[in-house]
Formats: structure tokens, C-alpha cells, sequence
DNA sequence: ACCAGTCAAGGAAGC
DNA sequence: GCTTCCTTGACTGGT
């Protein structure tokens, strides 16, 4: 099955996610007005989530959550709790209904690029461990289960030290957390730097069990011997969630995302998310090229 | 109504 | 030891 990633672009003119800078917030008081602004627009949030998940269930796909649902709640220096939020009551009853509808898709995450588990400045390991955590109590919230079923998929993103000197300081910060967390956590491969596939698989795996995220184009883009099934033999009984996505075919970085597929995932029994920038729209392409592909066959 | 600039983050890479 | 880039899309403020 395929995953949808954050943003539905068929239901972006009637559902679209609102944000809100730490900047704005101060430049709005930073008191009871901006917080209502605020909490609002961290309703309207769980809203939009829930009508796309609604979306992916008719459409039989798989959905990753929105990393930026509530801007400004992990801000280090925001003052009020989740709680303080006026419209908190609504938003718990909008994640009750997503609950209690049990739509049949796989929910998973992807925080960003600056979560740094293995980090050496201790502001930033601290950083991250309030953004997984707040992951983890989102999903909890969607009523995901604790398990690889759900992932919270990150990138290592550090390079400062040996290879297994990084997984270890990482694995160290990664069994101070939540179980809501540790349950979930997986790692992806990325397309520059120490992290490909082949020593994620054998410093993050190997070592310390935490299953492989697949990416093709990073495989692509930073290659090793170690492939796509080694990566889903370390998922154990869980069904692999791996990424996949094309190069934008006019751009002369191979980094750079496509916005539609020329081709699909070859590997059966592996979910995967779709990172193509047409989004609902590059999900029925490839559906379409896979219908084709198996009449022809 | 539209458009260009703004905003936020940690680390890598290049002077 | 600086600056720039990476990445992203909604927001903001000016026209």
C-alpha cells in the first residue's frame, strides 16, 4: 500500500494547514490573544488531518501525519502547556473521533531534519527529545499502537565521530525516552554523508535493533552494497514502511524530488510513502502504471 | 487578488 | 570563524 505524505493537494483548496511563527506569536503578545489565535489554528489542524485521513481510508491508502499539526508547542521558550489552549476540549474530541471511526490506515511519522539524537550539544539532544516525545503523544493521541506498525521515522544527521560511537550515544539519549517512543523508533538512510544504507543496517540494527527505513533515491544518491532486503528483514514481524520518490527530471540535482512518477516500487509485501510532490494526484499515477504493468504481465 | 519576502531549525560545506 | 545552503509551505505585508 502507499502512503500519503502531510498534505492532501485534492483537498488543499477546502482543507489546508495553518501555521504560526514564534515571531508572530510575540508580535501578537505572546498573551491570551496570540494563544487564541494559536489554538485555533492547532484545531483546525487536527481537523484537516482528520478529513485526510478520511480521505486516505476512501481511497485505500496510508497516511503520514503532519510534523507541524501544533506550531510554537515545542518552542523552548513557549510558556503554556497544551492544556492552556481554549480550544483544547474541541481538539481532544476531534483526535476521540479519529479514534472511534478506526479507519483502516497506517498511520506513521517523519520528524524533521533537526531532531539530532546523537548530537553533541546538549541543547539540541534536549530539542530533540521534546520533539519525539511530542510525536509520540500525537500518535498516541491518533491512537496508533506502540509498535513498528506506526513508526516515528528519523534521520541520525550526525556525523561527529565514528560510526559506532554516534549509534551508541544515539541509542544511549533513545533509552532515556518514552515507550511511546522507544516502541516506534526507526532510522532512515540518507543521500549524502556516513549514513547509507549498509552502515545504518549494521550500527543501528545489528547493534542496537532498531529497524532500516528504506529510501530509494538516497540509496541512489549514496549507495552501498547493503540493498532493500536487508533493510525489510530488519522490520522483523512488522510490515517495512519505506519511502520512495524520482528525481525531478529537470533539475540537475538528483536530490531534488519529482512532482509525478515515471515508474513504482518493484518489492511486494513493503508499504511505502510516497514523497513525489503532486502528492494524491502522483499516488494515481503510480497506481495507474502498476494496474498497466500487471495486465501486461 | 496577487506576489515577493519571511520564518524556523542543526549541521555540513565552502570561503 | 564566518556565511550560505539545505527544506518547506503557509503567513505576512505591500502593492
Amino acid at each position: 500500500m502507499f502512503s500519503l505524505c502531510c498534505i492532501s493537494n485534492e483537498l488543499k483548496p477546502t482543507h489546508s494547514f495553518q501555521t504560526m511563527t514564534w515571531k508572530r506569536f510575540n508580535d501578537l503578545g505572546a498573551g491570551e490573544l496570540a494563544l487564541k489565535e494559536l489554538s485555533a489554528r492547532w484545531l483546525n489542524n487536527v481537523k484537516v488531518t482528520h478529513r485526510i485521513i478520511q480521505h486516505c481510508a476512501d481511497n485505500g491508502w496510508n497516511y503520514r501525519v503532519s510534523s507541524s499539526l501544533f506550531p510554537i508547542l515545542t518552542h523552548p521558550e513557549f510558556k503554556y502547556n497544551h492544556y492552556d489552549a481554549p480550544d483544547f476540549e474541541a481538539i481532544l474530541d476531534e483526535f476521540r473521533a479519529i479514534q472511534d471511526a478506526r479507519y483502516p490506515v497506517r498511520l506513521s511519522t517523519h520528524p524533521s531534519q533537526f531532531v539530532v539524537l546523537a548530537s553533541n550539544n546538549q541543547e539540541s539532544v534536549k530539542k530533540s527529545i521534546d520533539d519525539l516525545e511530542h510525536h509520540a503523544w500525537m500518535m498516541d493521541l491518533l491512537g496508533c499502537e506502540r509498535s513498528y506498525q506506526n513508526p516515528i521515522n528519523i534521520h541520525v544527521n550526525c556525523s561527529d565521530g565514528e560510526p559506532w560511537e554516534i549509534a551508541d550515544r544515539f541509542a544511549a539519549n533513545l533509552a532515556t525516552l518514552s515507550d511511546g517512543v522507544r516502541s516506534r523508533l526507526v532510522v532512515e538512510n540518507e543521500d549524502r554523508g556516513i549514513w547509507n544504507v549498509e552502515r545504518l543496517v549494521k550500527y543501528f540494527y545489528n547493534r542496537h535493533g532498531i529497524p532500516i527505513t528504506y529510501d530509494n533515491l538516497h540509496h541512489k544518491c549514496n549507495p552501498s552494497d547493503v540493498g532493500i532486503y536487508d533493510c525489510a528483514a530488519t522490520w522483523g514481524d512488522y510490515k517495512p514502511l519505506f519511502h520512495y520518490s524520482e528525481s525531478h527530471p529537470d533539475k540537475s540535482n538528483l536530490r531534488s524530488h519529482a512532482d509525478m512518477p515515471t515508474d513504482f516500487p518493484r518489492i511486494h509485501s513493503v508499504d511505502h510513502e510516497i514523497e513525489l510532490k503532486a502528492k494524491d494526484f502522483a499516488i494515481r499515477h503510480i497506481q495507474n502504471l502498476v494496474d498497466k504493468h500487471s495486465i501486461l504481465s
